[in-house]
DNA sequence: ATCAAAATATTTAGGCTTGAAATATATTCA
DNA sequence: TGAATATATTTCAAGCCTAAATATTTTGAT
């Protein structure tokens, strides 16, 4: 008497939406608590630094708000944030006097440096309850469907 | 003379992580344009009313907080916008003067039940790259990582 | 060369989120 | 009983985030 499926998969679709939101959740309220208590900063200030720390040469705000697919007025508040605590700095173009350049100080490569690798740690150690294989098929399959997405838009 | 990997499968887990990460946030920016735009409302307040539906007794703000796994003030203020938007009430709970229920109205259950199928059908399609198959793979893969990440805590 | 359109960044208002402190009520147990 | 402790919720300050409005500059079509 229930209803037919409409679309063959579609439950487990949502199954794996209800999944993606539950890990996603425990691990950025994990990570936040530790950034918070062993670096005294924030997940956000650390994914500006990172998107910075692989363009040594900088990048405009605009850049980085596309490659973090957050607003531009967010990016102004949190370079401004990261420029007062003086581990980045925002340089003029020359040659248009809109933009900017943003890239990280000489304190904050070091400080970055040092905090990388035990970010990563901390996300390894999040993801035990994964083998490599279990973790390359997971990646393989999301990529499609961040590809999928891509072409929707 | 790279440095030996100290943990195999660490380089893949945390492109998982990079990839969740991704697929996130390009599905939240869409459901919550799209909540916006068509619903005039919010993910947050959509979460709260998907966890009241569940339980038409109603719950109470400390049961509502674990079940999203947000804060305890987090949910005060969502609930105090639902209820100004009459989509939910909070009751007396008989014998304990500090706590609350808090349940749908009727409207608001009436407005959950029509919204409910689409923002179902929104997921869906933002996940056509997934077939049937992929969508149980990587959800019993997940389940493998909450189950150890509750563990660790 | 001009000037409308597009691009770059900031500001603003409003909502979400946290962690800590405050408030109110309940429970425990000496 | 009554003081100490525990529980339930709210309040608060600070930061994150968006969409829309604004200011400035650049571009491009004429």
């Amino acid at each position: 008497m229930s209803a037919p499926e409409p679309n063959p998969g579609t439950r487990a679709r949502l199954r794996v939406w209800i999944k993606l939101l539950t890990v996603n959740r425990i691990m950025q309220a994990e990570l936040r608590e530790k950034m918070r208590l062993e670096f005294g900063s924030t997940l956000p200030r650390f994914d500006v630094m990172a998107a910075l720390d692989r363009e040594p040469q900088g990048m405009r705000m605009s850049a980085l708000s596309s490659a973090l697919m957050v607003s531009n007025g967010n990016i102004t508040g949190i370079v401004d944030r990261l420029v007062s605590d003086g581990v980045v700095e925002r340089l003029a173009v020359p040659g248009d006097r809109r933009a900017f350049i943003v890239r990280l100080t000489e304190a904050g490569q070091h400080e970055f440096a040092a905090r990388a690798a035990i970010h990563a740690g901390w996300i390894d150690e999040l993801l035990q309850g994964l083998s490599e294989e279990d973790a390359d098929t997971i990646t393989a399959i999301l990529r499609k469907v961040v590809g999928k997405q891509r072409e929707q838009q």
